[in-house]
DNA sequence: TCTCACAAGACGCGAGGAAA
DNA sequence: TTTCCTCGCGTCTTGTGAGA
């Protein structure tokens, strides 16, 4: 415990340089004098930290001075080369930094640790982007994350669904979700989601962005999914699925494949089960069942069966020559 | 398994010094 | 005057080992 905490002091006093004894001790979530005998702790051991008293006083380590000791164990240096990030962060212009930062965390690390984090590096690679789907072109990517980064708003004109819209936000941050990367900001106090390949120009602003005080983006991130997936799925429909009918549906999206898994954990092959399975709307379901007929049938709703029916007519219109 | 003693860690309070 | 570091003291909590 304590010697973790020396550890993090360190860390902290090299990656930030100087701080307060009392921000120390907040971050650490010990007191002030627990803070000062760590800081003796540090010093009996031979870090060179020295303080400085008054106005903006605190403590720091002595210019140019690091420790080699990176502090990670083996498992979570592998973990840091695994994250093989370097395709977003090029898109971000960050590319350079990231195998920068990788070569000198691999300088860093022991000898011994070194090994297994070139094993990772060479055997793991992420790629984020969907299949048969070329990734968005993302233009004004560099100059949100410049705005994210540095707490700065922005202009964004941005092509939302209804027009071409003018606007001012306060960025909070990025995500990068199936190779497509948003841009979470807010306008009037409100935080919203712009999908960053729809934004057609933007504008670093000289104004610094207001950033609500317990804002957490990956909260904030699953809720909107949640939303966004509550909104999207307007009804229920029931169909009889072969074997081959449950592999296509569990793939059609993850709202349907949590369906058919709590409905049919397993089945056996010449098997078919009857599965209750959320739909959006009625085009976009017959559209997407049709495609999986035969071994996926509509039983209801009957306006869907219906919509499946008509489709399947205006199909055969188009090729009756050939029939 | 329980009890007890001991040490280490942590905390709170307060007085004092240095620097801006 | 304000801010921040320094140090001492007493007290409480927690972990550990020894003994019944």
């Amino acid at each position: 415990m304590r010697a973790s905490r020396l550890l993090t002091i360190q860390m902290l006093l090299q990656t930030r340089g100087r701080m307060s004894a009392q921000a120390l001790a907040q971050l650490l979530e010990v007191s002030v004098r627990t803070l000062y005998r760590d800081v003796d702790q540090l010093t009996a051991a031979g870090v060179p930290i020295y303080a400085e008293q008054g106005r903006n006083g605190g403590f720091q380590l002595v210019e140019g001075w690091k420790t080699t000791l990176t502090g990670f164990t083996a498992s979570e240096s592998q973990a840091v080369f695994m994250s093989g990030l370097a395709g977003p962060a090029t898109e971000l212009g960050l590319g350079q930094q990231v195998v920068d930062a990788q070569l000198k965390l691999m300088s860093a690390l022991p000898v011994h640790q070194r090994d297994g984090a070139q094993r990772v590096q060479a055997r793991f690679h992420l790629d984020p982007a969907d299949w048969y789907r070329e990734a968005d072109p993302v233009p004004h990517l560099a100059t949100v994350a410049a705005a994210v980064w540095q707490d700065r708003q922005l202009n964004l004109r941005y092509d939302s669904w209804k027009a071409e819209v003018q606007r001012t936000v306060h960025p909070l941050g990025l995500v990068l979700k199936a190779g497509v990367w948003y841009l979470v900001a807010t306008r009037d106090a409100q935080p919203r989601t712009y999908r960053i390949s729809n934004i057609l120009g933007a504008e670093l602003l000289d104004k610094a962005s207001a950033r609500p005080k317990r804002f957490d983006l990956p909260a904030y991130w699953t809720e909107s999914i949640q939303r966004f997936e509550a909104a999207l799925y307007q009804g229920h429909a029931v169909v009889q699925a072969t074997t081959q009918g449950v592999k296509q549906l569990r793939q059609l999206s993850s709202a349907v494949a949590k369906a058919v898994v709590a409905q049919a954990p397993s089945i056996q092959a010449g098997e078919t089960v009857r599965l209750k399975i959320p739909i959006e709307t009625l085009e976009n379901a017959s559209y997407q069942l049709l495609r999986m007929a035969p071994d996926v049938q509509v039983l209801s709703p009957v306006a869907l069966r219906r919509a499946i029916a008509q489709r399947l007519k205006a199909i055969q219109a188009c090729y009756a020559d050939n029939l």
